[in-house]
DNA sequence: TAATTACCCCATCTTTTTTATAGGTTTTAT
DNA sequence: ATAAAACCTATAAAAAAGATGGGGTAATTA
């Protein structure tokens, strides 16, 4: 399952992607609108702005903005920049590569196989879908 | 990402399933295979158990043995009972759902609609792919 | 200059989940 | 009768997630 803190990141992207006619939104109305910690939300914010995702201002009518088109913003880039991998274990996950530690060898694992499916089949649909998805439905 | 206890359940179906010529096999077996703690794993195999998959006997000559046919057992399965939802969000979850506490409507919730496909690919494998498959690569 | 607002680093605290252990009970073969 | 092995319940320990708070600094607008 998805943290709260993906989800979280979910709901600022929407906010603010339904919001692009302002220049700025601030943190606060974010956090009123979706009930969340106002400091929570900040280190959510600051890590999608590291990820180039959205663009800040500070000072007086500062605050947050997108920088990328909703398009451009594929979900599994959220999920892996806050929740860490996608995939179901860790020994077939491409961002986040490791090996099992119980495992003799990965070649002759027959689970191994199968996750790579389940995988490939999350990322068909997490890579193609985009924020601009999101806004469409809502 | 799949839990430990998940993961000890595959590897200990894996390996009731490689060896279902002998009638039981016992937890000691099955944890000094995978260095696994045998208490820990004793309530993965009751669980296993009480979910219809195996089997066993108590006392001397006693142990587990598959009760099911391998390609019987879907992965889907498994993870739901040591897991629970397979779903990366709570209220697009069909074993175990649950409303979205700060979604005000799901009806009108892109993020919702994105993330039941996102369910479905997975069960697309997870539903279709058993212990047999996993066994043949193996 | 004053007010606003993001930025940053930290520390702590609570809650939840996961992982692991302990100790005793029941069944069964020999 | 004894030993082997599953069965059962409870609890502890560890890790992760979620949340809060302080104390600022830096940039910007008015």
């Amino acid at each position: 399952m998805l943290s709260k803190k993906t989800k979280y990141a979910f709901h600022a992207l929407t906010y603010l992607g339904k919001h692009r006619d302002q220049k700025t939104v601030l943190i606060q109305d974010i956090s009123e609108e979706y009930g969340i910690s106002h400091k929570f939300l900040e280190n959510i914010l600051l890590e999608l702005k590291k990820a180039g995702i959205l663009g800040s201002k500070k000072g007086k009518g500062g605050g947050y903005y997108l920088i990328k088109e909703p398009k451009d913003v594929a979900l599994s880039k959220v999920i892996r920049l806050l929740d860490g991998p996608i995939a179901l274990l860790p020994c077939v996950s491409l961002n986040y590569y490791e090996p099992c530690i119980e495992c003799k060898s990965e070649a002759a694992c027959g689970l191994n196989k199968v996750m790579i499916q389940v995988r490939d089949e999350m990322l068909k649909v997490l890579e193609n879908k985009t924020l601009a998805d999101i806004l469409d439905k809502e």
